[in-house]
DNA sequence: AGTATTCTCTACAGAAATAGTAAACATTGT
DNA sequence: ACAATGTTTACTATTTCTGTAGAGAATACT
């Protein structure tokens, strides 16, 4: 129960975008994803700075994905709101906190497992993966 | 970044009983794991109602495990701390959210992916093992 | 009995993270 | 000008997390 609703919403609009025949505006986006738009109001814009999407304002204007699907993996979107990806401080790939004990130290050992285990699945997966999935399922 | 202080000192405590000889007072697992004495208060109770130490009051009490080191699990103990191991809780194992937007049903189906690798390795790791760990480390 | 030792229970307080709202603002096309 | 669209920032409410404290209960020893 670790990713926040706003990791969440950040990834769901990205998907949405990459199923779409060219761009969606804010309130497309909110309807597909299911996220308030308030919030989108937020997410989007860390998007467009971390140069996944970009934004036309005025009429006609809307959200664009900057790179092809295949080239936007799970865990760059996903570092984006989240930051690092260990379960636990002294498990992180850079600076871990120090482990000055015999058991911390063994216990790193595991987490360290769940955090490489993690960062392969997000990292191979990439938003064609799951536009794929989405077609599947819809038949 | 999801377990909890709680969850860590749990795990780390049950360490220390695995790798000790006969049973730990409270202040010689909080010692041990570096864990405020005043929250191992709360945490070792919680074991001890799940079964997975038993405590003894007076003079020589102290905690020692209920059962071999071999035959606890990680995920036994994180799950008793932290519930749902999943990352979202709309790809919990049982009643997961719904998932009424298709964006959101195939990220699902990666949530579930993180999970599982999670479960599996926290359900095949013991405090043997990571009892094993520490001493290799210790020379 | 009395006393020291040890675990147990429960309430609480402060801090931090999370989630969502809202309103004023900036840009663009017609 | 004006309507449509994204941007920015401040804020509030809620929840979760973390640690502390103190009174209580059981046990062993004398």
């Amino acid at each position: 129960m670790w990713i926040s609703k706003r990791t969440d919403y950040g990834t769901r609009a990205v998907l949405a975008l990459a199923m779409a025949d060219g761009g969606l505006k804010l309130d497309e986006i909110a309807a597909r994803t299911g996220a308030p738009r308030s919030v989108l109001e937020q997410v989007m814009p860390t998007l467009r700075t971390a140069g996944i999407v970009r934004a036309e304002r005025g009429p006609h204007g809307g959200y664009r994905l900057n790179n092809a699907p295949e080239d936007i993996t799970l865990e760059r979107v996903v570092r984006l709101f989240q930051g690092q990806l260990a379960p636990i401080g002294y498990a992180t790939r850079r600076n871990p906190d120090p482990c000055p004990e015999i058991v911390r130290a063994s216990l790193r050992e595991v987490w360290a497992e769940v955090r490489d285990a993690t960062i392969e699945i997000l990292g191979r997966t990439t938003f064609a993966d799951l536009a794929a999935l989405a077609s599947r399922s819809r038949g």
